[in-house]
DNA sequence: TGTACATCAGTGAACGCGCGTTCACTGATGTAC
DNA sequence: TGTACATCAGTGAACGCGCGTTCACTGATGTAC
């Protein structure tokens, strides 16, 4: 056999997390998804998998990881690259969206594992999507764009608006990645989702949290 | 054998579906179910299942229908159970969680299965989503809480709306169904989101449609 | 610098098991006359 | 009302296959002295 082994240290593992994100690109769902399977895809022997991981759903956290540093490089570029806040919506949209273009198999994933079959990568991507949440209040706090809210209710506002986000996801997983005419829509419905938001956030104050109908506020 | 056959028409089939439904109320996501498992939790044999379903999507596709039951009853319920526009929010919210603990495992399917294997179901749980944002933009305008929305912007809000109900199913998801507290907890600030939208949409107008920041209003 | 040994990651064979699916069968129910 | 027949739903046996997992092995790399 040409040479059998050693390869780079670490490669087979990420070939097997990688061969995961493949098969969920391709539309299966983690949670159907088998060690042989995977080890398949990866171009490895099936023993190999237990060299790396317990079990699919220790693969499955060691995913979430992964998506983590995604998500963190994603929030740096948005910090670097949204300048004027007045167009601060869209262009966080636009890179969020161009983010999951770019990692789609990553993001999919995200969107499986939200109602997946494991309390580990569900208790994982809350996580995440909690603390990317506290992390844009703190952006939007020192931008000293909300200075009329309470901590907790910024926080509200930034929980909905990644919660929105995050649902876009939803949207995306149905449409063919070189469908740039949807993709387009989503961006611009998303942004309008959170045009709402903000203007309900610009207007919040405490009196509103004790529960008014829809439009009592507009006469 | 025992009365081997002749139960009641379609019992055996709604055992497969129920069988189905007790099986992701157990924590079990639906894209790793199987046939087999499904016949041995309704107590019929495997070969039965063909009888009544040509695979397991063709199962989830039926379940979405009965899915579309439960919606409708829920909506009927809130109909005529929300009198009074200044407590809407409250009672919507309260009606739907105490639909979702009544039919935990239908709910948490739904969740599964917005980003799920099967674009079948996939469609058709999103159809179900637009059906019910329609219906409720429907009721908005009757009550006359909307009058400065545009039809289009009506429909973004309730689609919002709808879209952070059913988020709040991936929280539900992650406690026990006997956890009040908790539970009460998801109930309120899952209020909190729907009354931040309305203020939004309150004071939402053509020009907010053209993207100020957050907050941009507020001076 | 060289040697002996421990550790680590990849391998192929093998296991028992549950899977999806097919088949021919059975007997209850519905329909035609 | 009675009879003959078609349809339907449930059944048990059987199939080949892919699954998760174990095992003993191999050889490369790291470590101690």
């Amino acid at each position: 056999m040409t040479q059998r082994q050693r390869r780079k240290p670490g490669e087979t593992r990420d070939k097997l997390l990688e061969a995961t994100l493949t098969l969920v690109g391709k539309g299966r769902h983690f949670a159907s998804l088998g060690i042989r399977e995977v080890a398949r895809q990866a171009e490895v022997v099936p023993t190999s998998f237990y060299r790396h991981f317990r079990n699919m759903d220790d693969l499955g956290l060691q995913l979430v990881d992964q998506l983590g540093l995604v998500l963190r490089r994603m929030m740096r570029e948005a910090r670097g690259n949204v300048l004027h806040a007045d167009k601060l919506i869209d262009e966080s949209v636009a890179i969020f969206i161009s983010h999951v273009e770019a990692n789609r198999s990553f993001f999919f994933f995200m969107a499986q594992g939200l109602a997946g079959e494991s309390r580990a990568v569900q208790d994982g991507i809350r996580s995440e999507m909690r603390f990317f949440a506290s992390e844009l209040a703190n952006d939007l706090r020192r931008m000293r764009l909300v200075d009329h809210l309470s901590d907790s209710d910024l926080e509200l506002t930034c929980d909905l608006v990644v919660r929105t986000v995050a649902f876009t996801l939803t949207d995306l997983l149905g449409v063919s990645p070189d469908d740039d005419y949807q993709i387009a829509q989503i961006r611009e419905r998303t942004a309008r989702f959170l045009q709402l938001i903000f203007v309900g956030a610009a207007h919040w104050n405490s009196r509103t949290q004790q529960g008014p109908g829809p439009g009592k506020r507009q006469a």
